[in-house]
RNA sequence: CGCGGGGUAGAGCAGUCUGGAAGCUCGUCGGGCUCAUAACCCGGAGGUCGUAGGUUCAAAUCCUUCCCCCGCAACCA
């Protein structure tokens, strides 16, 4: 152990406000993949992931459920490891910002901080608004009131900690000039440089007193830990870092070779968190990489189109490995990628049903078929019996010699990519590796060879098939990063052993005389688009609608003797029937009738108009997503229904003072709803 | 002028930094083969590299104009 050389990798920690969708899984799938090719590369390896469990939005999320924020993180910390799990990650260490030793850990982090002076209480100066307990600045203000409410704001101060960024911003620029692999990929390094850097750092505000879910400054409790360096902090808390004194574990993995995170979070970890380290006088990580992000296909993702992926979902269709292999091998390096059923479906057929399977299983039937399934190696090449099948004309060099320097090239190419983080690129090199053997398959025509008699031609035949299953043991180990499972299927259907990334220069090493497997079995079941898209359709059945099993029970009350199997079968372009209220319910909601007496678009929206309704004798501005239905010129003059006791909310930077009625249809079309007869303006809907 | 990303064959992408014969996968068409999971192998068709200018012997690539898409920005109140 002692003379492997260690790699430590972190992914970002998981904000554990909900369920993770698969672009959010893909990073620890990346990290996954990385951290395994370690291994086998023989490093001694770290691989950390977790939640990110403090801060405001789960305070507020935890009260919408109910729940305590301690139960609701816990909840949701737990949901996110076993996707994880199910992904088979294999993370080494699974950390949580709610962990009481990394809580202390930060305490004396910030502590120390500022008992060096880098951390300083100042006071935060502003327009505040009272009831909304926010600070605003001049130009968020709207009409100089509060933006949130409305209501007047006063200039008030707060006292804050906050961090002096700029004293160490020339040697973190310092630092970026002359570790170029610092920020990968390059074009983010320049964004940071121009945006931020080069600009001029300010001094971050580094404590909040707006909520408490988060970690107490020890010395000044009302305040708490900005969450971004409670959650940076994680790589060294559970690393062994400690103000007093760091474990030797952490001498040995610090600093980290490797932060893999999104490409939105790329400023707080190639600024703030270097800058974190540098006042803490502990050394940089070695490098931090951008992914970009997977994209949902059709259109934009959103639940009520119902093509949010999880990761469990595709599982279920298409298994894990192929789940894993689709991630990593559809992510492009440095743009976003797209993945859709369809996509999936096409990838598994031809890569891993087609190319991967498919060779896997008529190599492993031939050998049964031809020699009762063992494999021996005779040295009978292709020069002394002249190939039986189809060669190509330019063909001049010898077919297995062609087929061995891939086999040989094929692993240093695949270390070479998985250095510049290129997985998907690494992916296709194997991928690449298993589509020679296929057509080194047809150059053989081993089925031709079978129908020689003389001891030649059967000798050349045992040759073909054991350069085939050479051939696959060395593309199946080099899979093992990527599609753990399926690797291991493969070199056990071949009963052969893994010979070790770093013993990949001869070609030969499967041992002459095993016998294969007599049961192949299918690795990959091809799939038919339209079985897929059943199954999705299963998962989802409020696809068009809303949220699933509560829709049938409410659908079944609603309809009072309607059979909860009909209400199910409902019509998709119905709308969910909402739980029965009360006549009191309704009182609450005041609907007047208000006339627009003027409206215009607003500018930088796609969907709003502004307009300013006359209610009785007060006029509103209200805004309403209808710029598509409705030009500013038709809306005047017209006569709609009003709800004016909403809360007043800002939309587009601008004041909405209530809501103009709309009816939706299923297809998304608007029209208001205006009141049939001639009724003044002002009066109230009952 | 809010920030950012993008527009390359029917689809999904690479190539752009470091100009120098337009490439990959899927689909499609034709052919081959039959060991295998209707698979595998070979070949063809299909692109004015969003638009308009500029620099250059040479531009997908560098510079400028404009158009369009998509994220984000707490834009369906």
């Amino acid at each position: 152990m002692a003379d492997k050389k260690p790699y430590y990798i972190t992914t970002a920690i998981a904000y554990s406000s909900g369920k993770p969708h698969i672009g959010n899984t893909y990073e620890a799938v990346l990290a996954d993949a990385i951290a395994r090719f370690k291994r086998a590369e023989g490093y001694d390896v770290v691989f950390q992931t977790g939640t990110d469990e403090h801060g405001q939005k789960n305070e507020i999320k935890a009260a919408e459920a109910g729940m305590t924020p301690q139960a609701f993180v816990d909840q949701n910390s737990g949901i996110i490891r076993q996707i994880w799990d199910l992904m088979g990650t294999s993370y080494d260490r699974f950390v949580r910002t709610t962990d009481p030793v990394h809580k202390k850990k930060v305490q004396k982090i910030f502590k120390k901080l500022y008992d060096q002076g880098d951390i300083y209480k100042g006071s935060y100066e502003g327009w505040y608004c009272t009831p909304c307990e926010s600070f605003w600045t001049q130009s968020q203000l709207v009409d100089g009131k509060c933006p949130d409410c409305g209501r007047p704001v006063t200039m008030a101060k707060e006292e804050a900690y906050f961090f002096r960024m700029s004293k160490y911003a020339d040697r973190l620029i310092e630092h970026i000039n002359t570790h170029p692999e610092f920020i990968q990929p390059v074009a983010r390094k320049n964004e940071m440089m121009n945006n931020f850097l080069l600009p001029g750092l300010q001094d971050l505000c580094v404590s909040r007193t707006s909520f408490t879910w988060g970690i107490p400054v020890d010395f000044d409790p009302k305040h708490v830990v900005y969450v971004w360096l409670d959650a940076l902090s994680n790589y060294i808390t559970f690393a062994g870092y400690d103000t007093d004194g760091s474990t030797d574990d952490y001498k040995k993995y610090w600093p980290a070779d490797l932060h893999l995170i999104g490409k939105d979070i790329i400023r707080f970890h190639t600024i703030y968190w270097p800058i974190f380290l540098m006042a803490l006088g502990e050394p940089l990580p070695k490098q931090v990489f951008g992914h970009p992000w997977l994209l949902m296909g059709d259109g934009k993702m959103s639940k009520s189109k119902g093509n949010v992926l999880y990761a469990d979902e595709l599982v279920n269709v298409f298994g894990v490995d192929a789940v894993r292999c689709f991630v990593l091998h559809e992510m492009p390096f440095e743009n976003d990628g797209v993945i859709t059923w369809d996509l999936c479906v096409e990838r598994f057929n031809s890569d891993l049903a087609n190319t991967l399977g498919n060779l896997v299983n008529r190599t492993i039937s031939m050998t049964n078929k031809y020699f009762g399934g063992v494999v021996n190696r005779t040295g009978v090449t292709d020069e002394q019996v002249s190939p039986a099948g189809v060669v190509s004309e330019g063909q001049t060099g010898s077919i297995d010699e062609d087929l061995k320097r891939m086999v040989l090239e094929t692993p240093k190419t695949v270390i070479e990519k998985m250095d510049a983080l290129r997985v998907a690129d690494a992916i296709s090199e194997v991928i690449a590796l298993f589509k020679r053997c296929n057509k080194y398959i047809d150059e053989t025509a081993p089925w031709v060879l079978a129908k020689g008699v003389d001891a030649l031609t059967k000798d050349r035949l045992s040759e073909v098939l054991y350069n085939l299953v050479e051939a696959i043991c060395v593309g199946a180990e080099l899979l093992e990063s990527f599609m753990p499972d399926t690797s291991a299927k493969i070199l056990a259907q071949l009963n052969a052993e893994k010979r070790g990334l770093d013993n990949m220069t001869q070609f030969g090493q499967y041992p002459s005389g095993r016998k294969v497997t007599d049961q192949p079995q299918i690795l990959f079941q091809r799939l038919k688009a339209e079985d897929v898209a059943e199954m999705v359709a299963k998962m989802h059945p409020e696809k068009a609608s809303a949220p699933a099993s509560d829709q049938a029970a409410d659908a079944g009350q609603a309809a009072g003797n309607g059979s909860g199997t009909d209400a199910a079968k409902n019509d998709a372009s119905e709308p969910e029937p909402k739980p029965e209220v009360s006549i009191d319910d309704f009182a609450k909601l005041q609907i007047q009738v208000g006339e627009v007496i003027k409206c215009e678009e607003v500018k930088k929206s796609r969907k709003l108009l502004c307009s300013q309704v006359k209610i009785g004798s007060q006029t509103r501005q209200i805004l309403s997503g209808i710029k598509q239905w409705y030009t500013p010129e038709e809306m005047v003059g017209k006569k709609v229904l009003v709800i004016t006791n909403l809360k007043p909310a800002k939309l587009a930077g601008m004041m909405s003072e209530g809501m103009i009625l709309c009816a939706e249809d299923a297809q998304g079309r608007l029209s208001l709803v205006r009141p049939e007869g001639e009724v003044d303006s002002g009066a109230e809907v009952r």
